[in-house]
DNA sequence: CCCGGCCATGACAACGTTGTCCAGGCTCTA
DNA sequence: TAGAGCCTGGACAACGTTGTCATGGCCGGG
């Protein structure tokens, strides 16, 4: 192991430390300042001989260029941000990185927040990033009003909404088939016989809950099945409460035979209390679960690809940034439904 | 809905779209620059009437400072850099919120990059974010050799490497106990009757791996059971690989009654082939898996505390940047091990 | 009534980079 | 050999902010 550093050893200085600057580097190599702007960004217009003085200064002095510089100069920060409700979500770490992938592409950063389900939060974090003057913004909205975000969009900060739509004002946006999908989980149990079919979810002011419930209520409607207040449950996502939710649903003199999850927090406590129980009770689940497969029987789930939908959207704001989007557009991407056994049960009544 | 904004409508201008400046909230207000810098920055020594003049004129144009060229001038940028393998890893979600919280209760925001496992890839992640002048990286190193660093700590780049150490440098590491870890989980195997106990993880210059590995050596020493190498299969992790390695080592005259996996993802797959199996073979893993409980049988895992990882490298972090930190420490934190099942099952030969 | 001192305010430089523009030296051609 | 044109290189301003320092007005005390 080389000696230590310690950080005692760093020099004091000027505030980055003390790092060396073009100028030093010029300094140095005895030439302008300019000649080595010019070598630090490959720029034609110097010749192989001062190129090598300059590149031995820069390798001498461990010059690094100071990008906050530049982009205060060329007004490009060549970064984007993402604010989403919370990275430790299984949901959101692949949305995340197939973000991050496009942002790579384009040679941009990723700068990531999480607004955990707080408007407020939500409304500070984008402004921050504004503030950094990121180029573009990828939001998975907690509020229900964007229109705090009008100003930045016209000054020229691309902007994306996934997930869910932006509030009261007109934006890009790529969502999954709530709606769709939920419609045809619910449909699924019904077509195996269901007709007391349960349902726990978020809160309806959440876009996503929303769309999922109205998919619920279309597909019991379709079959003519009149919807039970005592079946539904909204609002309700933490493990305690969705536990209380179930055992009520499953309790009393008509029990529910299946039940559909609004996403997948709430469905894998679901799952363990209908584990729990001795009857049978079918299970449909929105969003898709690690090892879901391996259950017993296996969690039939309404899967959305995460992944595709960052992708998407980063791919729309990067196409903004080109100028090649002008008008915004809603874009709903298809869910799958994938049969493991769960929602497969026949009712148990 | 209000009117849309379509982009097209962006004023050209300067290169931030057309954004106010100090300059013109100073102009439209009647006041100096120097005088709407203090009002934004809530210095003193502005008159209440002058401030509101200021304020309305920033209300009036929707200025934002720009913070590009705040931190040009103050040296601080107010972020840090987080490097990790794979943003879409369960495991490693958790840490980056914790480490976003951290930062957020500092006022930083944090940048992301995934090294996808790659050394090169880490180095160019790392070095962009130092060119962005970051005040602080937390590194997950995916190489093992970070000499490239030294410029830069001397510079006063706080860094924090998490889960591994870093390579021939001395910089602050926050790890898990992966030795302890593995060896209490294989002694746990041990200690329920297996002899022959299969170990399948990643390659062994990946510093976690190693210690893994070296943890059930010691385990097995300890009972004194000489290891084959039939039963071990290192550097390997995607599944189609691990589900060989799995099925080769429970093949065979004398196959293992028990499989040591060494960390989630390796874990998952062999959960898969075990599943398969008309024999029962224990299995512990490396790395908490979300659902274990409910598997039948439930996986028995060392679990690693990623949240809490990536708190402390934050808090460290931080502490480095306060200037209380000074010599480079290495923190090691524990596992705990969780029965559920299937690392309690008997041999079954 | 005058002067010292305080307070609000603003002018100016600086942060480190890049874009613009100009100068000087070279080559090539007539 | 002179002039045109090209190529290399550097001086300078600008990006938008903050730190330093100067200025001018006002108040209180002697």
């Amino acid at each position: 192991m080389p000696e230590t550093i310690r950080r005692a050893d760093r020099l004091p200085g000027n505030r980055y430390g003390n790092r060396p600057t073009m100028k030093d580097v010029a300094a140095r190599a005895g030439v302008g300042l300019k000649t080595v702007s010019r070598v630090v960004n490959g720029e034609p217009g110097v010749t192989p001989e001062t190129e090598q003085r300059v590149q031995d200064a820069i390798a001498a002095l461990g010059f690094r260029r100071n990008d906050s510089a530049r982009v205060l100069r060329k007004g490009r920060t060549a970064s984007i941000g993402l604010v989403l409700e919370d990275l430790a979500d299984p949901f959101y770490g692949p949305l995340s990185r197939a973000v991050e992938e496009v942002a790579r592409a384009h040679g941009a950063l990723l700068i990531n927040g999480s607004s955990a389900e707080d408007p407020e939060r939500e409304q500070e974090l984008v402004l921050t990033l504004c503030a950094r003057r990121v180029d573009g913004l990828v939001v998975i909205p907690a509020g229900d009003d964007h229109r705090y975000l009008e100003p930045e969009i016209r000054a020229g900060v691309a902007t994306v909404f996934v997930d869910r739509p932006a509030g009261k004002i007109d934006a890009d946006v790529v969502l999954s088939d709530n709606y769709g999908g939920a419609r045809g989980g619910v449909a699924h149990l019904i077509a195996h016989g269901h007709r007391r079919i349960g349902f726990i979810g978020d809160m309806p002011r959440i876009h996503t809950a929303a769309e999922r419930l109205r998919g619920y209520r279309a597909a019991m409607e379709d079959a003519g099945i009149p919807v039970e207040d005592a079946w539904m449950s909204l609002g309700v996502t933490d493990p305690g409460r969705v536990r209380r939710a179930a055992e009520g649903m499953l309790s009393g003199p008509a029990p529910v035979t299946a039940i559909f999850t609004g996403n997948n927090r709430v469905t894998v406590t679901v799952v363990r209390v209908l584990a729990e129980q001795s009857r049978r009770v079918a299970l449909v689940g929105f969003d898709d679960i690690e090892l879901a497969d391996l259950l017993q029987p296996g969690v039939t789930v309404v899967a959305q690809d995460a992944a595709a939908l960052g992708r998407t959207a980063a791919e729309r704001l990067f196409r903004q940034l080109d100028g090649s989007l002008v008008v915004p557009e809603r874009i709903e991407l298809p869910t799958r439904l994938i049969t493991r056994g769960s929602g497969e049960l026949p009712p148990a009544d």
